[in-house]
DNA sequence: CTAGGCTACGAACAACTGTTCGGTAGGAGG
DNA sequence: CCTCCTACCGAACAGTTGTTCGTAGCCTAG
């Protein structure tokens, strides 16, 4: 048995992932060829043969511009999917929630904290919420739908046109937001005159 | 003159990228067309052929698979710098704060929670830092530092051979940790026996 | 010296790909 | 009504590409 990472063969791979960075797409025989100075696309074809049965690379046959290089090498992405998430910093004035990310800062997250749904990124005002672990300052990621089981942690727009983060707590025709702080009382409305904007799935804080 | 991006072009426009996402080369026209239902590769082409010139895509001509989007429309590497934090479960037993991540979980978080410097992740036990907004289940991001001001959240080791997040309070020969929970009272040790791991630099909950 | 294994060359071939050309269907607007 | 425009199909063509085959040089083991 020969050995299987000869300079040129090292060379072909090094080419390979040089291409794919730079130009998105990898190179053909030929183009190998040309560049590590080989005439014939035969010999090239036996280089990329011998470091496919390697498991160096992986190739579709008899299709042109096909070469991956299995492994990476050095991994450039992190294995986690990372998720971007539209951070709205400001919600009064009722309209704000809904924007989109273009205009607005984003956060980027692994998908444990983001969720797997459309979410958004919120900094909670206020101290209504410090019983259940949420102080003034805090990042709060809401998954975006628009109602919420008995007791969860919502997002929702009241009548003041502004946001509030609270427990909810539907009752017929009436809607309970109960604050998690011992001194403040639980706010009532009627159900049409509340807009229920996502669920808290999670919480951040930096010191 | 019509409209640019028509269903038909953002579908071939998202299956170009994903393309590159998942094969990590591009796809042929006859490939998109078999994709996008359209049986006639000319038609595929015309429709690339004005991508290009609105400056969607490039494209280099007689070459196959060399389609790239321009701009990228979805970073595929986010623009931030992962931090990958050994997640150490299980503190008891004093010696496993400062296992490597190799035999342990990690968590993947951008540096503005996972701080710049040397730091591990610990899932909160216990409810003595409930009125700090640290609920029990908790995921606290912990700077590894040796020592720590007057007044910040620690992890340290006690005396029970055991870790716990309170607040450092240093007096002299003892020091005095102080939990942020009313019913519970500070504890207070010799300076010799309290290790301090680290300081608490961010906090994490997914309900 | 000789045989065998690599490596490389060059030519030829079939498959695939991008491209071009003609033709059809449907809607918008005068 | 007709015309223009757009989107689409189908076939054909030329260029490119991967592949195969035969051959030659070089090195090492026997």
């Amino acid at each position: 048995m020969a050995e299987v990472l000869t300079p040129m063969r090292r060379q072909i791979l090094e080419f390979i992932v040089a291409c794919q960075r730079e130009r998105n797409f990898p190179p053909t025989i030929r183009e190998i060829g040309d560049h590590v100075g080989l005439r014939s696309p035969a010999t090239v074809a036996n280089h990329i043969e011998v470091l496919k049965n390697a498991g160096y690379i992986e190739k579709n046959p008899q299709q042109p511009r096909t070469l991956t290089v299995r492994m990476e090498m050095e991994t450039p992405t992190p294995i986690v999917s990372l998720r971007r998430v539209p951070f709205v910093g400001d919600v009064a004035a009722g309209t704000g929630v809904l924007a989109d990310e273009t205009d607005h800062e984003v956060l980027d997250l692994p998908e444990q904290f983001a969720g797997r749904d459309d979410s958004f990124a919120l900094r909670v005002r206020g101290d209504s919420m410090i019983d259940a672990g949420i102080l003034p300052g805090d990042i709060v990621i809401v998954r975006r739908q628009p109602d919420a089981q008995v007791g969860e942690i919502v997002v929702a727009g009241i009548p003041g046109d502004e946001a509030t983060v609270k427990r909810y707590f539907p009752q017929g025709a009436t809607v309970v937001l109960k604050p998690e702080n011992a001194a403040l009382e639980p706010l009532e409305f009627p159900a049409s005159e509340v807009v229920v904007y996502g669920r808290v799935i999670s919480v951040l804080r930096t010191y």
